[in-house]
DNA sequence: AAAAATATACCGAAAAACCAGTAGAAATAA
DNA sequence: TTATTTCTACTGGTTTTTCGGTATATTTTT
């Protein structure tokens, strides 16, 4: 079995000893580093031979964790990142696994699933903690405004007009009266109860329509 | 160990009589009933007992899998939504998850993959097929267009357009003149490469700066 | 202290959106 | 086959945005 470059980024000196001694543990593990601010680790990135996996906080210094997540995806696509936080919204968690995290955990996870997730991921896999999951399964409360019901005929020129295209260029390219589009527009507009266009834009972003 | 209930849910006979016959092969599934549609699955799944989890194809006939997956968490907290699709866009992968889904396989996903995912799933985890696993680690290319830098006053401007305000009403509560919002308003179409509001605002949902 | 960025302000003309109606044709559902 | 929804189209007018400039005062940064 080959030793696994690791990487731990984080602020917090007793959460990093934690990890290391853990890791260190591991015979198919590594260190090669670790750092406390998101810039200081991308430096090294930037300098360093391959890195198989990163150990990642999101809340550091001096840039996000999101930002840091991203960085690494584009100089380094192959090194995976799992990230080691204390934020359990299910928004975060989503937003990470978004920007190309391989898996997550809460700082309160217990050694053993550490170590499982750290060679969940470094086997391809996408790792989530128990409580993790948990957190990701559980029915959504967050029962959102009820989204008005709109035609495909609507939906298709919402989608012109968040273009950036003017009544006219629609109407001619789906080959109708501007008249029509503006009836459409309006309609729309009633639907989400919006006052002008970009008041509909916003909302119809928000319900994910775009 | 006990026998866990199992539905599958997918409107291509093909694909019910494949995924029926490897669950046939565990001895620790069961396979309680198999439909075609979204609203007759949803039907039963009121009156039934306690059913573990759910193969579902996201393409049905009658109602998005969307709408089927957040049902079933809506009745049945408990019961676990493996999803079976074609679909490999990670948008809607991700909105799946988002929705409840316990994991989410391709259609090409190997037998062995199939019965590990819905054991996983059984377990408590969330499980992705190998595929499904490159797609959400892979790095986004879409990261490409920098978000434009704006200014605290642009951003204040930005909010209030898309809460549907005219120039001369921001103008009037932020007491400066209707022309200094409209050069706001100019400079962040601008930077946003927008040819008007609703393409402005659309740019700013995407980047989150809503 | 000089330079750059930010916030402010103005004009005029053209384009586009918005308002308040109405209403027929076509497709779909009951 | 009705009934309903959806898509279409129009009139006439008002409001708002958009485009093309320009320009000064105030912060902030170098």
């Amino acid at each position: 079995m080959s030793v696994n470059k690791l990487v731990i980024v984080d602020d917090h000196p007793i959460v990093v000893q934690g990890l290391s001694t853990l890791i260190q543990a591991e015979e198919d593990l590594h260190i090669a580093g670790t750092f406390t601010t998101g810039n200081a680790f991308l430096s090294f990135l930037k300098e360093a031979e391959r890195i198989d996996i990163v150990l990642l906080d999101i809340t550091l210094p001096d840039i996000n964790g999101v930002e840091v997540c991203k960085e690494i995806k584009k100089l380094s696509p192959d090194t995976k990142v799992l990230i080691i936080s204390n934020h359990s919204e299910r928004s975060i968690i989503m937003q990470m696994l978004q920007h190309g995290a391989s898996g997550y955990l809460l700082k309160n996870a217990s050694s053993e699933e550490l170590v499982r997730c750290v060679h969940d991921v470094l086997a391809g896999r996408i790792a989530l903690s128990a409580e993790v999951t948990a957190i990701m399964t559980r029915p959504l409360q967050n029962e959102l405004k009820d989204i008005p019901h709109l035609t495909k005929r609507e939906i298709q020129v919402l989608n012109m007009i968040a273009a950036g295209r003017t009544s006219a260029s629609i109407a001619d390219e789906l080959c109708v009266s501007q008249f029509t589009v503006e009836t459409h527009r309006r309609n729309l507009m009633q639907k989400f109860d919006a006052s002008n266009t970009a008041a509909l834009i916003k909302m119809a972003a928000e319900q994910k329509l775009l």
